[in-house]
DNA sequence: TCTTGACTTGGACTCTGTCCATCGTAGGAT
DNA sequence: ATCCTACGATGGACAGAGTCCAAGTCAAGA
């Protein structure tokens, strides 16, 4: 993702601390961080950089396609730094855990133009749920 | 959905007002209500209801089965009266319209062992994006 | 080096949803 | 028909996630 920041630069981002900061931490590991976890983590780097700048660069960020939203139904929404290779998303339905998942087929194709509505349907998101192996042994609540 | 409150009164449910007026603003449109607007239809019918109580009320359909929970990125969680029939979404990526759809095909099948990381996958949900018929025609922002 | 407008700050605010102590009542028992 | 009691409702406080805004800061072009 170093060249993350060089895109940036090119259309016209001014280059922040704050906004090198926040990158640097979505390169660190490819898991999907919470809004709250990246401001957590960018801190350690750069103590004084506040929640809303980590809001607005995420925001930015998405807004660019340079990383995904996913969102974990009633928790805080996660960012995906892979928005450039294709993929979906396997959930813990107990702890929220997330996983980049590569199915095989088109999932577009399982709908047929009769179930379309006229729609130009562009993309199918999924979403597969389950319990991941800790919460599957672990007793639920 | 008139027999919801039988299938309910048979599994034990106390019937109450309150519980009787959820589910009828719930039979009200096939349209997909958050929690919020469930409360305000709900109000009308019945001024003293509270919020707690539609939350509570919503969870238990909830987790009995009888309605579904759409997430709605960002937004508030939306309530899907349609749950025994069961199908996917497609969204309209401009305006936000909301469209049940039935795909061929089992979704989980696309999903091999390999890729499963120790899961026990139980559902996968398919939201398809793209632009609705007016949408499609008229200018974008 | 100067200038300027884009960026950042932090705290208040909104929106969704949960919790809890207390009160009310549905519906079985008598 | 009345009584009992556990289940359900209430509403206000609380919490988490995210947005907004006025004021201050600074990146980068001139």
């Amino acid at each position: 993702m170093s060249d993350l920041l060089e895109r940036l630069r090119g259309r016209g981002w001014r280059m922040t601390s704050q906004r090198r900061v926040v990158a640097q931490v979505l390169d660190g590991d490819h898991v999907h961080l919470t809004a709250d976890e990246v401001h957590t983590l960018a801190v350690r780097l750069l103590p004084e950089i506040s929640r809303a700048t980590v809001y607005n660069t995420l925001g930015e960020l998405v807004s660019l396609g340079e990383i995904m939203e996913v969102s974990a139904a009633g928790r805080a929404m996660r960012y995906d730094p892979n928005a450039h290779h294709p993929h979906q998303h396997l959930v813990c339905s107990d702890c929220g855990t997330i996983r980049d998942v590569h199915p095989t087929g088109d999932p577009l194709a399982g709908l047929p133009v009769a179930e379309r509505f006229g729609f130009t349907v562009s993309e199918a998101e999924v979403t597969y749920r389950g319990l991941c192996p800790s919460c599957a042994s672990a007793p639920q609540v």
